[in-house]
This record gives structure tokens, C-alpha cells and sequence, in this order.
DNA sequence: AAAATAAAATGATTTTTATCATTTATTAAA
DNA sequence: TTTAATAAATGATAAAAATCATTTTATTTT
């Protein structure tokens, strides 16, 4: 059973499940149970079935997809407040991305079941569920393009620009998430040593400044033009 | 007005059209309007507001988003059966993509408050509209994967496979779409030259076969391998 | 704390891909 | 149907990025 209720849950004001009713949300409460990923372990797993919907109550993860040479592609990255599970529930797909703890991650885990009820009686919830997939789609069109079309230096610009966005900054100032530069690599979709060149060359140039595996940005206009090609 | 009958019209049978009612199909018929998008003409333009949904009766058409630099990259490839626009609509976001007919494009426009009423009162209708973007966002994710860490000539074998998926084969056993050579570089993300270059090198190797700008693939296997980068 | 392991950094080199220049072919316009 | 314009093809070269090799620095493990 269950200590913490999802009445109480002050996480589910971040995303979809912020329009169920009371009675919805004693259901869920119920029925879920509660997770502790920890670091380096798989919430999901490509390829797998998909039996409910993940909610993320804090901690950092990655989404990523292993390639046909066995290489990883991080996709995007996730948070506290994110939730997991929802694409492949809905297309009764399998699930299509590994979702991987970058630092433990605690998560509510909430039975097929109860959201595809939820779904059917609750609009707003579905228009909620829809309106955060058709972001998603927005900002993997966007991806595509930039991978397709902007050299690599842009493209770390531009990562390191949302890491920033997404992660937000420590007492340091530095970009509050942990990354190995081959994730880094795998983030922007270059080698690693390619990788960590162009980050030796920002610092160089003053842009950003590089403590051990943190990042801080020092001038974020310059990296701004430098993401977009200036 | 309208001489055609939404009832009666046989393409929604391929999309999310296909779960609604006569009643619904009634009043969609009442307010929709028909529409003759001509070659090289757009359907939908990026950064505009949308206010309805369009359903492609026939014709074929591409997706595309301008980059930074004025480049443009082709997201996906859209056929008779294809909705466009809801994503749009239910995100509440402005069109992300261009969408522009390759040939002349017959298409159905429903107002944006028809489909929003339909979604809230039609639960199926709904579901099918979640599946067909989670569809899409597991394309794209793929799309991002391969764009990152395939090499370019690996990436037109695959983008030869999904054409010929996609639209099939002219009587000459050809891929049935014309397209540019720039065209088939801004799907893949490269330089025009470096298409044509890759295209000979296919042909040189008797893989397809170039009749003008129609493309024939002889070898699948082959085609297939080189796609996985063998 | 020392040894072992893993990650980061850097140099040298090769491969891939883009760019520029030019020619040839195809399509559209006069 | 000849001319003009556009697209395709090809060669030469430059730039970008990957790979391989090695060293340095961190991080674990013993």
C-alpha cells in the first residue's frame, strides 16, 4: 500500500493530471505506487509493452534511443513534474524510448487502466494529454531540423542553451544537471571527442567556463549567436 | 456551398475522420469548404494562426520548416487520407510546419470549432487523433536519431525506402513522386551536390536506377543493408 | 593512500561532407 | 524551335567532423 496520496501531491500541478477531479485522483491514489529509480537504472525500456502512465515527483532522466550501430541518442531530458508512458498508452504502441535516471529519480507509477478511464470521462484531462504530445511533436520537428541542417558547434550552443532552460542553475551558477561529455555528445549527436574539442574551444573563447564535469555559462548572448550561426 | 457530402466521401475511411457520427458528418458537411491547393502552393505556413483542420483528398504534398539560415528541411511527406492542422489546434500553438503541394492538392478545411466540439462530445474521435500524433512524435524521435548519427548516404537509402513506402510505384515500377534532387537533399540534410553524388554512386552500383528525375529501386535488400550502414 | 579504472583532454590523421566552379541536360519561355 | 532559364551532374578543393593514439585528470576500488 500506499503512504502519500495523490490529493496532497503538489507535483501533479505541473502537467496533465492537474485536471482531475477529487474523485479521480482518490482512484489513482489507490491504485498507484510509488517507485525509486535510482541512478543509471531504466523506468522504461525500448521496445517493451507499456502498462501505465509515469509520473515524476523529482530527480533527473534522460530519454534516449539505442541506433542500429548501438549507439544512444538522447532525445530529451526529464524532470520533476514530467510525465512518462502517455504517447505509448495512447498509441498502444510499444514503448519507444529508453527513460534512464541520470540521478535517482522517485515516481508515481499509475495502472493503463485508470488513465484510459480518465481519459474517456474527463475532456479536459485528454485535451491536457493531447496538448503536451502535440508540444513534443513541435519541438521534434524543431530537433530534426536543427540536426539536419546546423553544423555542430550550433548545436552544442543550442544544448547547452536548454540544459540551462530545462535544468536551471546551482548556487554556482553552473547548469544543475550532471552529464558526461559523451552524453553531451549523444545529446547533440557528434563524437565525443569532438565534443568535448568544441567545449574547450567555448571556454577558450570566454563563453563558457568548464568545472570538472559542470558547465557554467558565462555569456549567454554570444552562445545564443553562436547557436544560430554567427 | 458545397456540392460534396462528408458522408458520402470515402477518404476519411483512412483517418480519424472514420469514428464520427452521421450526425457529426452532417454538420461537418454544412461547414466545411473544399479547396484547390496548387503545385508549389502552400496549404498551411509556419508561424501562421490556424482555425480548422484540413483533410487531403488527393494530391501529395511535404512538410517543411525554414531554418534559421533560410534553409529549408522537409519533415515529412503528406498523401490523400492525411490530416493537417490538429496538431496546431490543440496545442493552441501557431502552425510549426509549411505544408506545400507537390502536385495539385484537393483538400477539405473544417472549421476549428466543429473539430474542438467533436473532440469533447466523441471520445473515439478523439482517441484517434492522441494515436495519430503519438504516431508521429515516435517518427520524429526516430527521424532525430537518425538525422544524429547516420551518414548521409545511409540516410538517403532509408529516405528511398519511405518514399517508396509512402507513395508506391508508377507503372514503370518508378517511385511515384517527383521530386528535385534539392528536394531529396533537404529531406536528408545535406547539400544538393552531395545528392546526386550519392544518387550516381546508387546507380553506379546498380541499387536504383535514375530515369530523369524518377527514381527505381532495384535491389530493396541492398537498399536496405546500406541504410543500416552495411 | 596506492592501484586500478574510467573519463576527459589533446594531437595527428583520415574520412566525410560542403562549397565553389564548370559542364551537360532538361524544362520553360520567347 | 531557338533562346533562356533552371536543374542535374561532375570535378577540384576546402572545411567539418570522425577516428585512432596517447596523455592527463578524475573517480573508484582495494
Amino acid at each position: 500500500m500506499n503512504m502519500s496520496n495523490c490529493r496532497q501531491c503538489i507535483i501533479k500541478r505541473f502537467n496533465a493530471l492537474k485536471t482531475l477531479t477529487n474523485e479521480e485522483l482518490e482512484r489513482i491514489s489507490d491504485h498507484k505506487t510509488s517507485l525509486l529509480i535510482k541512478k543509471g537504472e531504466n523506468l522504461m525500456t525500448e521496445g517493451n509493452a507499456i502498462n501505465g502512465l509515469y509520473c515524476i515527483k523529482d530527480g533527473k532522466g534522460k530519454l534516449t534511443k539505442l541506433n542500429t550501430n548501438g549507439k544512444e541518442q538522447i532525445i530529451k531530458f526529464i524532470k520533476g513534474g514530467d510525465i512518462l508512458g502517455h504517447r505509448s498508452i495512447l498509441s498502444e504502441d510499444l514503448v519507444g524510448l529508453n527513460a534512464i535516471a541520470l540521478e535517482d529519480m522517485h515516481v508515481c507509477f499509475i495502472p493503463k487502466g485508470d488513465i484510459l478511464d480518465t481519459i474517456k470521462e474527463n475532456t479536459q484531462f485528454s485535451l491536457n494529454l493531447m496538448k503536451n504530445i502535440s508540444q513534443q511533436l513541435n519541438d521534434a520537428n524543431t530537433s530534426i531540423s536543427q540536426m539536419a541542417q546546423k553544423p555542430v558547434k550550433d548545436r552544442l550552443a543550442e544544448t547547452l542553451l536548454y540544459l540551462e532552460e530545462i535544468f536551471g542553475v546551482d548556487n554556482e551558477k553552473c547548469i544543475d544537471v550532471v552529464l558526461t561529455r559523451e552524453e553531451i555528445a549523444n545529446t547533440i549527436g557528434t563524437a565525443t571527442e569532438s565534443a568535448i574539442r568544441l567545449l574547450s574551444n567555448l571556454k577558450k573563447d570566454g563563453v563558457i567556463d568548464l568545472l570538472g564535469k559542470r558547465i557554467k555559462i558565462i555569456n549567454k548572448i554570444a552562445l545564443k549567436n553562436i547557436s544560430e550561426g554567427y
